[in-house]
DNA sequence: ATGACAATCGCACGTTCGTGGTATATTAAA
DNA sequence: TTTAATATACCACGAACGTGCGATTGTCAT
């Protein structure tokens, strides 16, 4: 499988944090019988990986399970990448719902395979990463996608001219009438009108109303 | 490399979009080369697919290019995905930068592959969206999670109490001083107090500047 | 036990906002 | 050509806001 004749010379440093003890063990044999890839560390929980990693010198990979006792390991990325931000972490988990995919990879993660992954994947997988890639499993990359699609929601339309649109992105600066009328050479009374006319159309009555309806319905 | 027995009987269906010439005449080769698959029609803009699919029934898949005459690839998706919300999207381009991947994820596509992509890749991630995945290129994927790192910034702190940001949450909701006071059972004056005291934390000094940075710097 | 912080409450004053009106010029559609 | 929509401008008044001063109470660590 690996003829990487770089991989083989490097020899790999990579951390393991589980808490099955089965799964350490199967995970752990699997990656020292790859040749240029070396498991030096493998764990219960985060916080003895963190420990660790504050005295001795933190490996390129971290393949890191979600559900663990103590410290979740989305907390854990977060840890670890302040320690240290070039160290990849994969994460191996069970777990595929929105939340956990979301909040692993804006934490940091370089890459989020399934438990149920083949041993050849897992391997390929901490390849990519080391080159610079971000492997996911399929159904994973699936809902990456799906979030994202929900991430620009329908672009509600509340009929808004350009006039409008234009006064209720420097409201969101945080301007002041009058500070909007002079920015646009407007007289105070014609940036009032606006505003009653912007008001009447989002359905709501002061500025605060106006501003968090723009944010949460992307309408700046 | 095609053995599924369950390609062969179906005949997918996939239209190529893509204004060069030869790019075009290549892929759709490739694609009816494959078995199980039939490049029906190959077009070198969005909108005469538009116009086919309005009556013709649509494909499984689009290959979609993204630098078109006309309209560009990306409104092509919402076009598409409007008509016929179950045909898969598959970008194939040249283009690799975020915003271009960013909008074309968000607008719907179900896969984004890089022209340099071999032949198999190719029609791999053809395979891999009809099964539901989400093919990416390597340095595509890994985009994608540098903008899911982008996207929840650094939680900014302003050290706000739990009391002052509870107060805050609320104030976003478009709440009155008064009305916030008679949520939480409190004076006016004490609700007043602790506006005050956010305000200075947050450098800002109206409602509409807090909400604005609270949505801005995810301190909701 | 002293000090720092958080949470609560109070008042006064000037500023800004929200809303009820009215009105004109321009432009695009019917 | 009439109509509708848009952008512009004005006024007045009460409500809400922002900010300058206070103050008391409790908690928690030093």
């Amino acid at each position: 499988m690996i003829k990487n004749s770089e991989l083989e010379k490097e020899n790999f440093n990579i951390w393991l944090i589980e808490d099955n003890l089965h799964f350490r063990r199967t995970i752990n044999g699997l990656i020292n019988q790859t040749p240029g890839m070396k498991c030096s560390n493998a764990f219960e929980t985060c916080e003895e990986a963190i420990s660790l990693m504050e005295t001795e010198f933190p490996p390129q990979v971290i393949l890191l399970d979600i559900g663990l006792p103590g410290m979740t390991g989305i907390e854990g990325i977060e840890k670890f990448k302040k320690i240290s931000p070039s160290t990849h972490i994969l994460i191996l988990t069970i777990y595929d719902d929105n939340e956990k995919v979301f909040d692993a990879l804006c934490a940091g993660a370089s890459g989020y395979l399934l438990k149920d992954s083949s041993p050849d994947k897992i391997i390929g997988a901490i390849e990519e990463v080391l080159s610079g890639g971000a492997p996911m499993s399929m159904q994973i990359a699936h809902k990456v996608l799906e979030i994202f699609s929900n991430l620009k929601p329908k672009k509600n339309d509340y009929g808004l001219t350009d006039r409008e649109s234009e006064i209720l992105k420097l409201m969101v600066t945080g301007l002041t009438k009058q500070q909007i009328a002079d920015q646009l050479f407007l007289s105070f009374h014609t940036v009032n009108t606006h505003l009653k006319n912007i008001y009447v159309k989002l359905h709501v009555n002061t500025k605060s109303g106006a501003i968090t309806k723009a944010f949460k319905e992307n309408l700046i």
